[in-house]
RNA sequence: GCGCUUGUGGCGAAAUUGGUAGACGCGCCAGACUUAGGAUCUGGUGAUUUCGGUCGUGUAGGUUCGAGUCCUAUCAGGCGCACCA
């Protein structure tokens, strides 16, 4: 009987989907397990090869944890709105919702057919306002928040409006962007909008005037790991600064928390890093300088507070409102030109072109500990959202300041023992500090650091400074404040009206605030945000509900915030949704949440390291303190799949002319490759026909053959349209069947590697199958399972499988399990194995990886209940014993013969054995033993001289 | 520049974690069956060799009876961060 896959498929899909075998319920008498891939954005193009990777390896993950007992979730949704969704609608000239649409019910077909053990009643679009209304609940609750550092958690906002009526600033704990301080008296005078306004200075989601990622082209704001290299990671267009007011989120009060974090989850160690990176924390020392003539003072952060005494001249930020009030007269001119062509500069341009630049302010700081007068620079390359955008510039001991020292003529002071500063900076942390101060020279209080190591001068300098009331010890971190505003349509709205210029928030009994129609949705280059376009677009305080535009009267009819969220809103709580998907009174309701915690397994790219990965985390945490959620980390464990990448074929065209050359001739004429489709390529080799009606101009074409193959040469390049190699699994399903596109993948490569789509080996999967197949039938095409009784030869094949499947799996080592099922098969094909007991479990353990022909076989084996619920089988370590063992005999290391002995003989059995062998005493003639190392099953290696 | 990661046949890759390197698949070679083969089946396949061997896991050292595996240095590729003071 042949392998018809494509009956066998079928027909299971759909029965599974008949018969909701995947669906799954809270079900306290059974241990949980939750599977999660990242949800996809469903884009034009549909899936390729490479998309399917990661669910193929959760799925049987699912599908293994089920076997294994487990009640295991393995939800699958869509990640819909977004920047890419709606620059493909775009594109196309069609609204987003039914581009999405379209494109999700592509997807859904496609995922459909390569057998998914997904709960499909779960699924969720982060476009639908039953899942983006707790989107905007979360983002009210931000609002409605304030970070307290001193318990170090969210806490409601209301607390803090007590406090400050009770004490004011006094002794605060809390996150903040800018450190303000007023007392009680002084806050209770404050008018609303006044206290509104110091209120936003601690809310977790703000609005704040901060300078931003502003992309013309994309018309809005960008996040920074939504920027690569200075242009958008969409589109690649370019970015530039601009102050602009914008809602944000205060990831940065949770930098602390996200890096202990990393401590407690099982995550690749590249990806912790990259994590550790860009949260970026820095442990330093912020020390106040006094500017002569003037009663300014300002404040440094550095991490080399023993560097104090080699201070030639300081820098600020060309944004840093200190350069207007230490710019002299005399100099105004000079930094204002200054500052205008920095301006000018996009983000792109400031990393291409790195000339050292900056002007003299015409101000002098004076040096706590010296009171010498240092005169004050502005230059771009100290930024001013980084510590206090003003450094104090150590040209002997940093690379940066010594390019500038070096340019600007300012002098370098050595002040470690034996640093040579003639042609570039000593910048690593050691040696012993000397010229501090100079000799002949004193520091206030007879400070000194001479002689100390660097780290001891640190640590000194640290001490000092604190103890004086000079500075004090600060840990600075790189992650900044998420901005969460976008200018754009295709997103979910801010649940915020403005009244009098107020932000205030929708009721939550009246969300979700649901996305208006609009006549426009393009986004415009100066910023307005199409939202601007709905008629009904403002907030009727007293009728609780969306009104018209037209009726805007400031204070009962107040217009809505325009903007709308960015991609990662969405996708940053899905997990918990997908616990409690149609819940229309919470998020997730208490019991679902308890029951499944968080994600056991999560599968995805690293692509989104410092993205979706760092904002769930915070998003998590943050629920985790509101008590929404019962775990602090969403995802215990994370596998970052690798990329498939393409595998191009070419053909090659001899210049000027319509004939081909084969790959192996092509050196002896003048060629152009040209990029075929590798759709009519196979193994290499070009088919003639399909290649001469694949376009009209190669109608005619004629071709230089080796052999009568015309073979086509290849490389590996990205998986796109316009290299022509890109392979949809549609097609190789219609060829192979889901199950070998299943095992295929898995066969590839270890899953977390990059590696090309290579559809030359499929054929080795699909024989696989084909054989497995023919185990279970006769030569007439009989079902072949019969009651014999298991030899212990089937035993010990059917263990031996067991064990490495059930390891493999454990492991994702999803690409050795493959080949030890082929080797079984082939034993047991070998040993004609028609044992029902023994058939029967192979089924299960292929019942992960391939779900259709393993169902087929399981109910033609007689079950009439799905192979998903039988039992994962169990190996048994008394089959896989042996009777004798081949131990290999080494002389000094160099393997010389094999011999055989008793499984359990021990080491002086098996030394003794071995000495008087007569292959033994061939080698040993004329030479002197000197030890000889027995391994019990393994080798025997004599020493000899 | 800093951090992470990977280097093994013609190709994708294995290697019980220090114990016979190259499992398994692709490709290639030979044979069988075929009108035919880009179908199917069987066998072979690291290099070299005077057929005894010898050499082989990016390179150079080291530890060890024994190293793809551990240590040191170095080279190359991939990824991430990057004027972060």
């Amino acid at each position: 009987m042949d392998y018809n896959f494509k009956d066998i498929e079928k027909k299971w899909r759909a029965k599974w989907a008949a018969e909701k075998t995947y669906h799954v319920n809270e079900d306290a008498n059974k241990e949980k397990y939750y599977v999660l891939n990242m949800f996809p954005y469903p884009s034009g193009a549909g899936l390729h090869v490479g998309h399917p990777l990661g669910y193929i390896a959760s799925d049987i993950y699912a599908r293994y944890k089920r076997l294994k007992g487990f009640n295991v979730l393995n939800p699958m949704g869509y990640d819909a709105y977004g920047l890419p969704a709606e620059q493909y609608a775009i594109q196309t000239g069609q609204h987003p919702a039914k581009t999405t649409e379209v494109n999700i019910k592509r997807y859904r077909e496609q995922l459909d057919k390569i057998g998914f053990s997904f709960d499909w009643d779960r699924e969720v679009r982060t476009c639908d306002p039953n899942y983006y209304h707790w989107t905007q609940w979360a983002f009210e609750k931000m609002f409605g928040s304030f970070y307290c550092t001193k318990c170090q958690k969210a806490q409601p906002i209301d607390k803090l409006v007590a406090r400050f009526e009770e004490k004011g600033t006094e002794g605060l704990h809390a996150a903040c962007s800018e450190e303000r301080a007023f007392t009680a008296d002084e806050w209770k005078a404050m008018t609303e909008a006044e206290k509104e306004e110091v209120l936003m200075n601690y809310r977790l989601a703000y609005l704040g005037e901060t300078m931003v990622n502003w992309c013309p082209k994309l018309g809005t704001v960008l996040a920074n790991d939504e920027v690569v290299d200075g242009v958008s990671e969409r589109g690649g267009y370019p970015v530039v600064q601009k102050r602009m007011k914008q809602w944000c989120l205060r990831v940065s009060a949770y930098a602390q928390r996200l890096l202990d974090g990393l401590e407690a989850i099982d995550w690749s160690d590249s990806i912790k890093e990259t994590q550790r990176n860009w949260i970026g924390r820095s442990e330093g020392t912020e020390m106040t300088f006094a500017v002569k003539d003037s009663d300014v003072k300002f404040t440094i952060f550095t991490t080399r507070a023993d560097t104090i005494f080699g201070v030639t001249f300081m820098v600020l930020a060309p944004e840093s409102e200190l350069v207007a009030q230490l710019t002299t007269d005399a100099q105004r001119a000079e930094v204002e030109a200054y500052i205008e062509a920095t301006k000018k500069r996009t983000e792109r341009e400031r990393i291409a072109d790195r000339r050292v630049t900056g002007v003299f302010t015409g101000s002098y700081a004076v040096n706590p500990f010296t009171g010498d007068a240092i005169p004050v620079w502005v230059s771009d390359y100290v930024l001013a959202g980084y510590g206090t955008g003003a450094i104090m510039a150590v040209p002997a001991h940093d690379s940066r300041d010594y390019a500038f020292a070096r340019h600007f003529n300012l002098p370098i002071i050595p002040l470690i023992e034996g640093a040579d500063v003639s042609e570039e900076s000593f910048d690593a942390k050691e040696g012993i500090v000397m010229n501090s101060p100079a000799a002949g020279k004193t520091a206030i209080d007879g400070f000194s650091l001479n002689g100390l190591t660097v780290k001891e001068a640190i640590a000194a300098t640290k001490h000092f400074v604190t103890e004086k009331g000079m500075g004090r010890v600060k840990v600075n971190f790189r992650l900044r404040d998420a901005i969460f505003s976008r200018q754009r349509y295709w997103g979910e709205p801010f649940p915020v009206y403005y009244q009098n210029g107020i932000p205030r928030l929708v009721p939550e009994d009246c969300l979700p605030l649901e996305l208006p129609e609009v006549s426009r949705f393009l986004p415009t280059e100066t910023g307005e945000p199409p939202l601007g376009n709905a008629t009904r677009w403002a907030w009727d305080t007293e009728a609780r509900c969306v009104t018209d535009n037209s009726r805007i009267d400031g204070q009962k009819v107040c217009p809505l915030e325009l903007s709308t969220m960015p991609g990662f809103a969405g996708s940053s709580a899905y997990y918990l949704r997908y616990m409690d998907p149609t819940n229309n009174t919470c998020l997730v309701s208490p019991e679902a949440d308890k029951y499944w915690q968080n994600v056991d397994l999560y599968i995805g790219g690293s692509e989104h390291a410092t993205g979706h990965l760092i904002y769930s985390r915070f998003w998590n945490k943050f629920l985790f303190d509101l008590g929404v959620s019962c775990q602090e980390e969403p995802f215990k464990k994370l596998v970052n799949q690798g990329m498939i990448q393409g595998r191009s074929n070419f053909v090659y065209r001899i210049k000027d002319t319509n004939t081909f050359v084969s790959h192996g001739l092509k050196d002896q004429y003048d060629v152009t490759p040209i990029h075929v489709d590798v759709n009519i390529v196979q193994n290499d080799r070009l088919d003639i026909k399909a290649f001469k009606s694949w376009r009209p101009e190669y109608a005619t074409a004629e071709f230089v053959l080796e052999g009568d193959q015309y073979i086509c040469g290849w490389a590996i390049e990205k998986m796109s349209k316009s290299m022509y190699n890109v392979v949809n699994p549609d097609m190789i399903i219609d060829k192979y069947g889901a199950d070998t596109l299943r095992l295929y993948e898995m066969f590839l490569g270890p899953i977390n590697q990059s590696k090309p789509w290579d559809s030359n080996g499929i054929d080795g999967c699909f024989r696989f199958l084909r054989k497995t197949w023919n185990l279970y039938f006769d030569k007439a095409g009989g079902f072949a399972a019969t009651d014999t009784a298991a030899t212990p030869e089937n035993l010990k094949t059917l263990h031996k499988l067991i064990k490495k499947v059930t390891e493999d799996i454990e492991t994702f080592s999803y690409n050795t399990a493959v080949p030890a099922f082929m080797i079984a098969v082939g034993e047991l094909a070998a040993q004609k194995c028609t044992s029902r007991e023994v058939l029967e479990q192979l089924v299960v353990l292929m019942a992960p990886f391939t779900p259709h022909i393993a169902e087929e076989l399981w109910h033609l084996l007689g079950h009439d209940t799905t192979v998903c619920d039988a039992k994962w089988p169990e190996w048994n370590e008394d089959y896989l014993k042996e009777d004798s063992v081949t131990m290999s005999v080494s002389f000094n290391g160099k393997t010389r013969f094999t011999l055989d002995f008793p499984a359990d003989a021990d080491k002086a059995a098996v030394e003794n054995a071995v000495m008087n062998s007569p292959q033994t005493a061939k080698y040993l003639e004329g030479k002197q033993v000197v030890k000889v190392i027995v391994v019990p099953g393994k080798i025997v290696n004599i020493v000899v001289k």
